[in-house]
DNA sequence: GCAGTTTGTTTAGTTGCGGCACAAACTCAG
DNA sequence: CTGAGTTTGTGCCGCAACTAAACAAACTGC
């Protein structure tokens, strides 16, 4: 009888194979209309209608079949696919040196609530981390929405297979930290129901970014950001993140970017990571860094409102030579077709675009892989919806094992 | 009529869905037995009888049902599974700075034939590969086997989508060559039957070494390695090989090895392409580099015949110290689970594995991804293998849509 | 020689999906 | 306003690939 079961159930749980892919492109946009569903999905319109009729009965899909709906061109106009508004959510949460922010996000990266919160200090990361799930669970109460899942996001390298932190930037938690395992245990202890996920912050940016931003519809998405100290990098290579084989790729802080540079904690001199965050903006700038905590605000402001400063000017275009020759290095190692940058990369960016582009393709080996797009983060809480897309993910792989 | 036929061929060309991953077991010697194509494949015992008959009556494998075989374990001894030695074959060819060589390879990597051949520096591609090929050709005239398509191994990157040499070293071809065009119809006026592919020689060595050599079983396999001049990489994630978004990946020569190291024509100084090719080597134990064309053998001979003269130590060492930076770099951004060398930095790690395995160590970030196998490639002809594998791709991907 | 184990084979049944025909909902021309 | 043309949704049939289950075969070890 157990056995009976479980054979069973192996078959039951393939479920429709072009599931999946279907949610996916409705999660991510791509499929408006059934009929583009159907074209996308390499299907017929029989199956696309089935698959379309089955993500709607699990709740969490719609298919708008009102028929006077805006049409265009001719023929009979296409039932609309869209995410369910009231359909089941995700718990994202992140955590950096200035506070903390929990979200409930649903399908499509819609932001459905979120609870900034401010937090000490404080090198418990259990005790961080539990004040987080607990917001989020106070969210989730007034929502009442279905919870499938949870994500968080550490301004750390997130280790594979283990779960652990091991550079918690400016956390003051102990590197190493197995931040996934106590996170699922906040989470689980918390009440809240599906598996638990946690990741590197720049990581579930690019993520964020390749499904519902600036990264859209690249195959090959480079994603360098800052945050308040140092440099990540991350890799979305044919929609899933490339993280390594213990997820630690993409640690691009310690490209030489400037020999005669200073020194490195690594070793080296002139890495990216010590001659692009913000703290080496402000002191080239010959500006006095403040807070820790509030230096990538600090060089944002400053590249901002006072670019015709020539110290501050200098300083930009010293360190846009400097990230150019990084991208560069990295283009010719990963010849992605598209870079994205945030943090304070970004504000370099738009401070002088053609400048960035011109370094880059100039490194580059050639022409045509230097002259990849590079374009500013578009999302405003990029890591959380990140972190949602990570909680996300069985979901999209396979719905009906997960919503029955 | 004739929309009928396509229709109709839709469904046929599908075939049996698992016949390409086992074929690509059994290709691999993953599978040697029918019982573990059973279990790799994930399927029942009966489709794999199946996918197993229907591999055989395509003329691809040979399934040993002689019952008397060597058994080991309990039970009943399995049929064995292997390539048919009679099998068809594709024609691989490479060309370098000192000649070219031509052959015919089966499934499994195995040559059946070769002809190596010299080659004047031609500066017309299409009089090389029109030599190349028509020594191919005669190859297979003789052996009366099936041809399913070809590969070719250049010293250049290959920009991709349109198949052009970028940098064809020591060549005296026009950069911007259309190689993958002049082969096809080299191959195609040959009367060569199947389709016609062209690669970068060090990424169809990482291919090869992945699938028959010293990358088996690597998930994440980084290859760098050397020709006479400068230095090449490769990756394959998952089995196939990642040559980026338009084949110009892995260009790993122009790392910063050396702060103050030799001018590069990159504009940048000291890096890897210059700091660890067997040029670097020879200048660096001070003897006097010979003829372009045998600078890899001559400082390969070098390392292995006079280590203990002190000049070739030290240039030695020097040498591995450079290469664990650029390694560890490397390490660092695409956390490989296996690094495999070749050309004269396969010299340089048997002379001295540990100081090589040290430095990659201590330059990369964390212990543990520093600790990456560091393994010399075995097989003899890897590029010529590794064009193989571009041209079994179609194969292996649906063996009943080729070869029907 | 018999139990136990592992593998190959046969048969029946399920299912996801393509093919097809038809209905539905629009545009556009006149 | 009407009919032709176009595009999309739906119901029905059938196939092909697979699973499940029962049985047969070929070995080991006691």
């Amino acid at each position: 009888m157990n056995g009976k079961a479980t054979t069973t159930r192996t078959k039951l749980e393939r479920g429709r194979s072009a599931l999946g892919p279907a949610l996916e492109l409705v999660h991510t946009g791509r499929a408006p209309t059934r009929a583009v569903l159907t074209s996308e999905l390499g299907v017929t319109r029989a199956t696309a209608g089935a698959v379309a009729a089955e993500l709607e009965a699990l709740g969490l899909i719609r298919v708008d079949s009102s028929p006077g709906s805006a049409a265009g061109s001719q023929g009979r106009p296409s039932h609309r696919l869209a995410v369910l508004e009231t359909g089941p959510v995700v718990l994202a949460a992140q955590v950096h040196a200035d506070g903390f922010r929990a979200a409930l996000v649903g399908l499509g990266g819609r932001i459905v609530a979120t609870a900034p919160g401010c937090v000490a200090v404080m090198a418990d990361p259990a005790q961080v981390l539990g004040e987080v799930v607990a917001a989020g669970a106070e969210l989730l109460r007034a929502s009442g929405l279905r919870c499938v899942g949870a994500g968080l996001a550490v301004p750390s390298a997130v280790a594979e297979p283990e779960g652990t932190a091991l550079n918690p930037l400016h956390l003051a938690w102990p590197a190493g930290s197995p931040v996934r395992d106590i996170f699922a245990a906040c989470v689980r202890d918390a009440g809240i129901t599906g598996p638990a996920f946690t990741g590197n912050d720049v990581n579930l940016t690019a993520l964020a970014e390749h499904r519902h931003g600036a990264g859209r519809g690249a195959q090959h998405l480079l994603c360098v950001a800052t945050g308040h100290r140092g440099v990540g990098g991350a890799l979305v290579l044919d929609g899933r993140l490339h993280s390594g084989s213990s997820g630690l790729a993409l640690e691009v802080g310690h490209l030489t970017v400037n020999p005669e540079g200073r020194p490195c904690h690594c070793g080296g001199r002139g890495c990216l990571d010590v001659e692009t965050d913000p703290l080496a903006f402000l002191t080239t700038a010959r500006r006095d860094p403040g807070p820790e905590e509030s230096l990538l605000k600090q060089a944002g402001d400053l590249l901002r409102t006072e670019y015709e400063d020539a110290d501050v000017r200098n300083a930009a275009e010293a360190l846009i030579d400097r990230l150019g020759l990084g991208l560069a290095g990295l283009v010719n190692i990963l010849n992605p077709d598209r870079i994205i940058l945030g943090g304070l990369h970004r504000d370099l960016l738009e401070a002088d675009p053609e400048r960035l582009r011109a370094v880059v393709a100039d490194r580059s080996l050639w022409g045509r892989s230097g002259s990849v797009p590079i374009l500013p983060c578009t999302l405003s809480h990029n890591s959380l919806v990140g972190a949602a897309e990570l909680a996300w993910q069985p979901v999209l792989d396979d719905p009906l094992a997960v919503l029955t």
